[in-house]
DNA sequence: AGCACGCCGACT
DNA sequence: GTCGGCGTGCTC
């Protein structure tokens, strides 16, 4: 019996199956979808195997037998599998990569080298020393040792073997117990123990008084009062002994709760709800478009719908937004379905995720929730999969393999012949011209679920602020209404769009921007660290006191930043309460969670952030919503810049008023006749699409075109502009005539990591050659060109084309 | 990608 | 003489 196996090896010539021996012993366990170890050249690495077969054409004694079998079962399904293969054709990536990105991050390989002592008798005196008693030790721990010369002597003469470890990444929890004895030795030590020792005193009579034979340590701490020193001193004495247990990660559970009961539809909800019912009974994909205003109750149909295929025993899926996945959300779930549903968010760990993965893979769970990679989730009877917010960026994922949820969530449809939903309150373009098309079904929720009013939006023209002398970021109608709510104890969300945009260092002398030496990006001004950061490449350092090139000491931050806007609001009112959100705020675990359940909670009364807080929240005393500049994201260098911006002030504006109390949108801009500003006023989504679409037709971009970027750097401007000359002619001989070729042009960012980075856009309605052209010029760029240094790579309808 | 093999310069 | 630099080629 041969397995073909996928090898842990991201390199051209390796992406493809090697055949390999299946130990007669293993035959019949050997099945698609199992990790195992292989040996491969002179090393061993993981693997997957992706078929089976009787025999190989390759000549026999070529062929090693496999080296181990990691899992009892296998961890990719058949229909996973071929996923992985439509994955990689798809987005042009490596099949390793297709079949890794399905799995969590913890069950990666990881791999160590490991020395195992043969002849122990022929070691030298120092390097038995060095040992101890161990016979095997990981080769990093010899280099650190500066043994490895003496190592690789041992090795050529046989004292010693170097095999490699392949493990998974996964770590096991594991809690620190304290394991008490009994009362009579406690009342013992207590006698025994200094008499000044008064606090280990009062730990071991607490002990008494909580008998147990062992507890855990994190909770004799908090209960008892003592500090961590005072027990490691009774470990020490050897009162008390202590170890580390094994223990299955506790998922924090929701604060907020749901009254699991379904809730009375309105009438478009539930000719909603019937025929998303009706296509799944029906046993056939359908895509449905469900296009619902902010608080039309979108949530409520995928939760009856779900129940719908729930109870014909079959699995659902739901994606969100990462930045939606609020509390919120997943306790309106849990409390819907309760146990049933897995929650895969990035908060968690990557145990705990590894954790969540098993339950669905074990079919203890119907449901899953998560962020894009959930799309994956390995469910083997799916009924249902939803992808919440569908415009979403985020739903694409700029790393190889890249993919878009959305598609993927198609194809599993396909292959399940069920329901998919796409609901959002802004569709993307391409979703909205598809359902008009007909190929997906459209579902429209023009109604407020409660009957709430949409809220008042007024645009305000920043430029006659400034005409009258107001030269704050905040407009008088802004102040004023913040007063207000304020007096009224109400709740206010700021947004301050700030994408493309950031704080910078600039000498105003000289107008020179401090940037980073890798990179053509400006610096961004780190307040909290009084440094500049490279948001690219991560290359910190101190704010320069003068400037590099002038030396003039007028040399200062500059830009709009979130700190700003809080010190400017406490100017207007010190009274208020201001939680901040943005990527300085929220870069710990659980921040964003946290901060805005506190907001939740009223424990603030304005909620200042980034475009973070523009999802999600739905808190009933939110009665006025602010832009502080609508149009920062409107003049980017990128053709969906109006699409966003529209979406950004649609989904901002639905934050207001969803209960009772009335809501209020004030939104400023230099540019308040642009239609993305005026259209977001009605929140008219239909007469944005088309005047959009207009736009794209003219301009000759997507829906009406697709586009693939074809990006080449090199750390050599010469040679990356020479190679992207070499490429875009080798792409133009062999497309077809329609097609458009733009470039190479460089990139938006010309120069990042030291590379230069130059790219061509290719632009088609229907190219059958685009995968067949852009494999061979993968094939020619990976034989020749990347041994000179050319690095090459392939993004499919990307999400912005910088 | 990693690792071995192999062929040339500078050291104990 | 040997250690070690990195160019080249292969991996079932």
């Amino acid at each position: 019996m041969i397995a073909e196996v996928i090898v842990d090896v991201a390199a051209y010539p390796i992406d493809r199956p090697f055949d390999y021996v299946v130990p007669i012993d293993w035959e019949h366990v050997m099945e698609p979808g199992l990790r195992v170890k292989v040996p491969f050249g002179p090393r061993k690495v993981a693997g997957y195997v992706t078929g089976i077969k009787e025999e190989s054409e390759l000549d026999p004694n070529k062929i090693k037998p496999l080296a181990e079998i990691i899992d009892l079962e296998p961890v990719l399904s058949a229909e996973l599998l071929a996923l992985s293969k439509w994955l990689a054709t798809e987005t042009i990536a490596y099949e390793i990569d297709a079949l890794q990105v399905m799995l969590p991050a913890a069950m990666r390989a990881k791999y160590e080298k490991i020395m195992t002592v043969i002849k122990p008798d022929e070691l030298d005196e120092s390097f038995r020393a060095f040992l101890g008693n161990r016979k095997q030790v990981t080769l990093k721990a010899l280099q650190d040792a500066n043994l490895l010369n003496e190592v690789k002597k041992y090795n050529e003469l046989g004292i010693v073997e170097i095999d490699t470890a392949i493990k998974q990444k996964t770590k096991m929890k594991k809690v620190r117990m304290i394991h008490v004895p009994d009362a009579k030795q406690l009342e013992m030590a207590l006698e025994e123990v200094h008499p000044n020792a008064k606090k280990q005193q009062e730990l071991l009579s607490w002990l008494l008084q909580h008998p147990t034979e062992s507890i855990e340590a994190s909770k004799i701490l908090n209960e008892s009062g003592v500090t961590a020193t005072v027990l490691k001193s009774l470990v020490d004495k050897k009162i008390v002994e202590q170890s580390q247990v094994e223990v299955y990660r506790e998922l924090e559970t929701p604060k907020m709760q749901d009254s699991g009961k379904p809730e009375q539809l309105t009438d478009e909800q539930q000719v909603a709800l019937s025929a998303i019912e009706q296509s799944s009974d029906n046993n056939i994909q359908e895509t449905f478009l469900l296009h619902g205003i902010t608080g039309s109750g979108k949530t409520e149909v995928y939760l009856q719908a779900i129940d719908h295929v729930l109870k014909q025993g079959k699995e659902a899926i739901v994606l969100v937004p990462e930045i939606a996945l609020t509390p919120q959300m997943t306790a309106r779930f849990k409390g819907r379905f309760g146990e049933l549903v897995a929650v895969l968010h990035s908060g968690l760990s990557a145990g705990e995720k590894y954790d969540e993965w098993r339950r669905i893979h074990r079919g203890e769970v119907k449901v899953a929730i998560g962020a894009r990679s959930a799309v994956f989730a390995p469910f083997t009877n799916l009924g249902l999969l939803i992808l919440d917010e569908e415009h979403e960026t985020t739903y694409k994922q700029e790393e190889s393999p890249r993919y878009h949820a959305r598609d993927v969530a198609i194809w599993r449809a396909e292959y399940y012949q069920c329901p998919v939903i796409l609901g959002s309150a802004t569709p993307s373009l391409e979703s909205y011209a598809r359902a008009s098309k007909g190929v997906y079904s459209l579902l429209t929720l023009s109604k407020r679920a409660n009957n709430q009013s949409l809220p008042s939006v007024e645009v305000v023209d920043m430029r006659e602020e400034l005409k009258v002398g107001n030269r704050s970021m905040f407009s008088v109608a802004l102040a004023e209404g913040i007063r207000e709510r304020l007096a009224r104890k109400e709740q206010i969300v700021l947004l301050l769009n700030k994408r493309g945009f950031s704080s910078f260092v600039l000498c105003r002398d000289c107008g020179t921007v401090v940037e980073c030496p890798n990179c053509d990006i400006s610096l961004t001004y780190h307040r909290a660290s009084e440094s500049l950061k490279c948001h690219y490449c991560g290359h910190e350092e101190r704010v320069p006191s003068e400037c590099p090139e002038c030396t003039s000491e007028h040399i200062r931050f500059f830009g709009t930043g979130t700190q700003k806007a809080q010190e400017e609001l406490y100017k207007l009112v010190p009274e208020a309460r201001v939680i901040r959100m943005d990527i300085d705020t929220t870069n710990t675990k659980g921040a964003h969670e946290r901060l805005l359940y506190d907001f939740g909670e009223g424990k603030a009364d304005i909620l200042l952030g980034t475009q973070m807080i523009a999802k999600g929240l739905d808190f009933p005393r939110i009665t006025l919503v602010g832009v502080l500049a609508a149009d920062t994201s409107l003049h980017l260098a990128d053709f969906r810049a109006a699409e966003k911006t529209f979406q950004l002030l649609t989904q901002v504006s639905g934050r207001a008023g969803r209960d009772q109390l009335p809501g209020e949108v004030v939104i400023q801009t230099y540019d308040p006749e642009h239609y993305a500003i005026e259209l977001s006023k009605t929140q008219d989504y239909v007469p944005f699409y088309e005047m959009e679409m207009d736009r794209r037709r003219q301009l000759g971009y997507p829906p009406y075109y697709y586009v693939t970027v074809v990006q080449f750097s090199h750390e050599d401007v010469l040679k990356a502009a020479d190679y992207a000359h070499k490429g875009t002619e080798f792409m133009a001989e062999r497309l077809s005539q329609g097609t458009v070729i733009i470039g190479p042009t460089a990139a938006a960012i010309s120069r990042l990591n030291n590379r230069y980075r130059y790219q061509s856009l290719i632009k088609y309605k229907r190219e059958p050659a685009l995968i067949p052209v852009l494999q061979q010029l993968l094939k020619h760029y990976k034989t020749s060109w990347a041994k000179d240094g050319l690095a090459m790579s392939i993004n499919r309808e990307p999400t912005s084309i910088f």
